[in-house]
RNA sequence: GGACAGAUGGCCGAGUGGUCGAAGGCACCUGACUCGAAAUCAGGCAUACCGGGAACGGUAUCGUAGGUUCGAAUCCUACUCUGUCCGCCA
C-alpha cells in the first residue's frame, strides 16, 4: 500500500500517476478524512496527556483524596474512551481505502491504456521455421497419449489436466532443471506453504480487493491456496527487520491455484491457463537504491532458461495500463508458441518497490545502527512450469507429431530425448 | 483432539496493579586506552505518530482482540502461536 503521509502531501500528483493505470479509482474521501483523522488525532492525544498527568497526582495522593476525584477520573477516561473508537473507526475506514490503490507507477514506465501500448525491450533468437503447419500443443499432447483433458474435467472440472508418461516426467525435469539453474546463482531454494493466511494473502497485495481470484478453504480455519509462491516466500520475512546484507534471493517451486475469476471463455482448450500450475518463483529483497538493477538480473535469470531451452522470446516493458495491482514496473516475458503463431506470456517480473514491504511490515538497516526502513521487493516467475512445457511442444514437434526435447534437460530426463505416443 | 506451561526491545531475559518504555546481559555505535587489534572503562542504543530549527516535549505500543479499574506488561475473557505430555495419523 502507499504511504499515508506522502498521499496527503502529494495528493493531486499521486491521483494523476493513478489515473494513467485506468480503471476506476475514487479517492475523493481521502483528503477530508485525513484531515478528521489528524484533528481527533491532537485532541485524543492532549486529552491522553490529561489523564497520565491526573493519573500520576492520584497515585501519590491520600486515599480520601483519590476517592473524590474517582469520579473526575471515570469521566474523562470513558470520554477519551469514546474518541479513540471514533479514532480507530476512521484509521480503519482510511485503510480500507488504501488497501483498494494500486502502486504508483515508475517514472520509466510507459503511460498507456492496454497491452497493445507495451514496449518491447529485447528479442532473443527467431521463430524456427516449419514445413508443414505446427500444431497446438494440447493436439500434439493428446495425438500423443499424454494429455489428458477429458478425464481430468471428469475428477476435478475445467482448467485442469492430467500429464502422463514422459510429459509427466518432463513436468518434474523442467522443476528441477530451473531450481538448478538459479540456485547455481546464489538463490536459496525454498519449499513454501500452499496455503496461507488472510494477513499474508493481505501483505502481498492479493487481498482485500482480489479474493474473487483465490481459492479459499471451508471450515473454522480459513486459509487460501497460494495463487503463487511470491505469497509465502515474500510474507517468509514479514515482520522483520533484515540484518543480512542485501539483496536476499530465495527461489521457490510450488503449485498455483486461480479461480480465473473473469477470464470468461479466455483460452479454454489447452494448457495455457489452468486452475492449478506448477511455478519456480524468483524473490528478491533489495534496497531501494538497487531494486531497479535487481528487477533488470531478475529478468535476465528468467530469461536465461528460456535461452538454455533454445526459446525464441522477447522482454516487454508494460504500460502503465497493462501492470499489476501491486507494481512499480514489471517486464514480462514472452515466447513464441508456433502452433498458437504468437508470443505468450511465460514470466512476469515485478519491482513492487516499499508497497508489499509496507503492508507486511519488511524493514532492514542501510548501514548497522541506522533506522530501520522498508526494503524493496521483488519477483518474477523463473519460470512457469507449465507454459514452459507448452512452448517446449509446440516449438519441438516435428511432421509425425514427436516432439524432440531440449539438449539441456536430457540430463533430467533419464535418457529421454524425444516425446512419442504412449505405448 | 485432551491436559499443562508460555508469548516482554535486534537477540536473551527480569518484571504480579501506580514511581515501568520497561532491570540485567548480548549485539551494535561513539569516545578513552593501543602502533593497531583484543580485553577493559565511560557514554549511547526500540518503533510509529504529533509539535519544534534543534535540544527536547507529548501520545501510543510488553502475541492479537475485548473487558475490569481512577490507573494494566501485571487481573479477567476469547483467539492466535510456541513448548511439553497423552491420543491419533502420512
Amino acid at each position: 500500500m502507499l504511504d499515508l503521509k506522502d498521499v496527503a502531501k502529494n495528493f493531486d500528483a499521486v491521483v494523476a500517476r493513478l489515473t494513467a493505470r485506468g480503471g476506476a479509482l475514487d479517492l475523493s474521501a481521502f483528503q477530508a478524512l485525513f484531515a478528521e483523522r489528524k484533528r481527533l488525532y491532537t485532541v485524543v492525544e492532549a486529552e491522553q496527556a490529561k489523564r497520565n498527568k491526573l493519573n500520576d497526582e492520584l497515585a501519590k495522593a491520600s486515599p480520601d483524596e483519590r476517592k473524590q476525584r474517582a469520579a473526575d477520573m471515570k469521566a474523562l477516561s470513558s470520554a477519551i474512551k469514546d474518541q479513540e473508537g471514533q479514532l480507530k473507526a476512521l484509521e480503519e475506514k482510511l485503510t480500507t481505502l488504501l488497501y483498494d490503490v494500486p502502486n504508483v507507477p515508475d517514472e520509466s514506465v510507459p503511460v498507456g491504456a492496454s497491452a497493445d501500448d507495451n514496449t518491447v525491450v529485447r528479442t532473443w533468437g527467431e521463430k524456427p521455421t516449419f514445413l508443414f503447419t505446427p500444431k497446438q500443443h494440447f493436439e500434439l499432447g493428446e495425438q500423443l497419449g499424454l494429455l489428458d483433458f477429458e478425464r481430468a474435467a471428469k475428477v476435478s472440472g475445467s482448467r485442469f489436466a492430467f500429464l502422463k508418461g514422459d510429459l509427466a516426467k518432463l513436468e518434474r525435469a523442467l522443476v528441477s532443471f530451473m531450481i538448478d539453474q538459479h540456485t547455481a546463482k546464489g538463490y536459496v531454494e525454498l519449499l513454501p506453504p500452499y496455503l496461507v493466511t488472510r494477513a499474508a494473502m493481505t501483505g502481498t497485495g492479493q487481498l482485500p480487493k482480489f479474493e474473487a481470484d483465490a481459492f479459499k478453504t471451508v471450515g473454522e480455519h480459513e486459509l487460501f491456496l497460494i495463487p503463487t509462491a511470491e505469497v509465502p516466500v515474500t510474507n517468509y520475512h514479514a515482520d522483520e527487520i533484515l540484518e543480512a546484507p542485501l539483496p536476499l534471493k530465495y527461489c521457490a517451486f510450488s503449485p498455483c491455484f486461480r479461480a480465473e475469476a473473469g477470464a470468461g471463455g479466455k483460452d479454454t482448450r489447452g494448457l495455457v491457463r489452468m486452475h492449478q500450475f506448477h511455478k519456480v518463483e524468483l524473490v528478491k529483497f533489495a534496497r531501494p537504491d538497487q531494486s531497479m538493477a535487481e528487477l533488470d538480473a531478475l529478468t535476465k535469470d528468467a530469461c536465461e532458461i528460456l535461452e538454455k531451452l533454445g526459446l525464441h522470446h522477447r522482454v516487454v516493458l508494460l504500460c502503465t495500463g497493462d501492470m499489476g495491482f501491486s507494481s512499480l514496473k514489471t517486464f514480462d516475458i514472452e515466447v513464441w508458441l508456433p502452433g498458437q503463431n504468437t508470443f505468450r506470456e511465460i514470466s512476469s517480473c515485478s519491482n513492487f518497490g516499499d508497497f508489499q514491504a509496507r503492508r507486511a511490515k519488511i524493514r532492514f538497516r542501510q548501514n548497522k545502527g541506522d533506522k530501520p526502513q522498508l526494503v524493496h521487493t521483488l519477483n518474477g516467475s523463473g519460470l512457469a512450469i507449465g507454459r514452459t512445457l507448452v512452448a517446449i511442444l509446440e516449438n519441438g514437434q516435428r511432421e509425425d507429431g514427436t516432439v524432440k526435447l531440449p539438449e539441456a534437460l536430457w540430463p533430467y530426463l533419464g535418457g529421454t530425448k524425444e516425446l512419442t505416443a504412449l505405448r
